[in-house]
DNA sequence: GCCAGGATGTTA
DNA sequence: AACATCCTGGCG
């Protein structure tokens, strides 16, 4: 299996989004088929933090393709972004759900016994949750690291359709998911 | 099953 | 004031 390398994400961040899909992520002893994702571009998308905040612009420049790009949402949820930057594009791919693959005790101990293991990373908090994630992995380029990354998977059917919990932009059809997973925040 | 509402902290 | 969310409870 190979792994992807910050070269994968200097491209536009609709089709690393969709390429995603199906790849696995590895998170400090937690796996995850990527099952869903949103692409945010940083030039022309309302819904892309960069259109109203100056410190998401300041990240973009100050950050390389591939680091992660995490912030609280709602105050109580954690999101998993990762940064596009190439040379004719830029934004943020939304990792929005995983199917567990291994890891499944810390997941569980993090989300809750009660919680179905197909569902402990289905929806951008629940996967955030899910995977520990905080603001001490905001910037962190985390491809490379011995514990952390993000490996090819097989071929996998792609749906596309619009995103989710957004106002602004709601026409374009940027969220990608394999649509046969049962780990999906919603269907498609 | 579906929908409305509230928790909660950060940014601007 | 708005927000890239989630869970609960009320109602059919």
């Amino acid at each position: 299996m190979s792994r992807l390398r910050a070269r994968f994400f200097e491209r536009d961040p609709v089709t690393c989004a969709r390429e995603l899909i199906g790849c696995r992520l590895v998170w400090h002893g937690c796996v995850g088929r990527i099952v869903e994702t949103e692409a945010y571009d940083a030039a022309d998308d309302p819904a892309c933090h960069t259109w109203v905040r100056p410190s998401a612009r300041a990240f973009v420049a100050s950050h390389q393709a591939g680091d992660a790009y995490v912030y609280l949402s709602f105050g109580n949820h954690w999101l998993f972004n990762i940064l596009v930057k190439g040379p004719t594009a830029a934004g943020f791919v939304l990792l929005r759900a995983l199917e567990p693959v291994a890891g499944h005790d810390l997941m569980r101990e993090r989300r809750g016994a009660a919680v179905k293991d197909a569902r402990l990373a289905a929806g951008p908090g629940c996967l955030g949750r899910a995977l520990g994630m905080d603001r001490a992995a905001h910037g962190l380029g985390f491809l490379g690291r011995e514990d952390c990354g993000i490996f090819q998977g097989e071929g996998v059917g792609i749906c596309a359709g619009p995103r989710i919990g957004i106002s602004l932009a709601t026409e374009l059809p940027w969220r990608f998911g394999d649509p046969g997973s049962a780990s999906l925040s919603r269907r498609f």
